[in-house]
DNA sequence: ATGGTCGATAGTCGA
């Protein structure tokens, strides 16, 4: 089983990447987060002609997650049931007797802001969550952008990021917990290259720097651990012309 | 060079 995870930063602009993509690769299941398309827009159809079920759980402008699957999803769920929250970021399924979270985590845009406290409250409610998915469920993935590196090593440069936004050891922390429930991060199961990122600004050419941050994460529980084969993240999309900010990263499991 | 670029949207906000 392949899974994937792709914040394509508009859904609307990046179709025909997600499309090739697709066709490409070929995953069981792509998470895609930032759609930034209300329900009613969402191209289902395009989707479906590739071969794909598709479920969104979107909003206009801002945020919106989706789950595709060649094989059905079923028990959808598209909040974190303590945490009460306008914005758009969850989308849970179980696809072939694996449960699926795709997540689009806050931003938190500055350790000062009200938006860091909202990330960090809205982490906690995602641990209680998964907590709980974790009693019901062995077979666990959680993907999506987490907007954490969780190490030093996931940091182009770890001195200008210290204490930051997506390196603070409070966001590190609260990864640290959702890890302790019985997840990993599957691609530090695997020898990888050194200086592997999933996010670079569009600023400041840091993507031909390769200026970047590991953020985007496939995380699975002991059991699905056991299964897993491989994990790499693909930085191909973002060479293409207005690409996403982020490349997709995709786990392989027996 | 203390900025830079995107996307959604219609003056800014979010990333």
């Amino acid at each position: 089983m392949r899974i994937a995870t792709w914040n394509v930063n508009s859904l609307r602009v990046r179709l025909e990447h997600v499309i090739a993509w697709l066709n490409e690769h070929r995953p069981d299941v792509l998470a895609l987060q930032e759609t930034k398309l209300p329900d009613e827009q969402f191209p289902a159809d395009v989707f479906a002609e590739l071969g794909y079920r598709s479920v969104s759980n979107g909003q206009p402008a801002y945020n919106g997650v989706a789950l595709l699957s060649r094989e059905p999803l079923e028990d959808i769920v598209t909040e974190l049931d303590t945490f009460e929250d306008p914005q758009r970021r969850v989308l849970g399924a179980t696809v072939g007797g694996v449960r699926i979270y795709g997540l689009y985590v806050p931003n938190g845009q500055s350790l000062e802001s009200e938006k860091y406290v909202y990330k960090l409250q809205w982490l906690e409610a995602l641990r209680t969550q998964l907590a709980r998915e974790l009693d019901r469920h062995e077979r666990l993935v959680v993907v999506g952008d987490f907007n954490i590196a969780p190490e030093d090593r996931d940091v182009h440069d770890p001195a200008a990021w210290e204490g930051k936004i997506h390196c603070s050891p409070a966001e590190r922390a609260a990864l640290g917990r959702i890890l302790e429930l019985g997840l990993h991060d599957a691609f530090r199961e695997f020898e990888q290259p050194e200086r592997a990122f999933s996010w670079w600004d569009y600023r400041a050419a840091a993507f031909r720097r390769n200026l970047g941050l590991r953020i985007d994460l496939i995380l699975c529980s002991d059991a699905m651990r056991s299964l897993l084969r491989s994990c790499r993240i693909d930085v191909e999309p973002r060479r293409l012309d207005r690409p996403s900010d982020h490349a997709p990263v995709v786990a392989d499991f027996a």
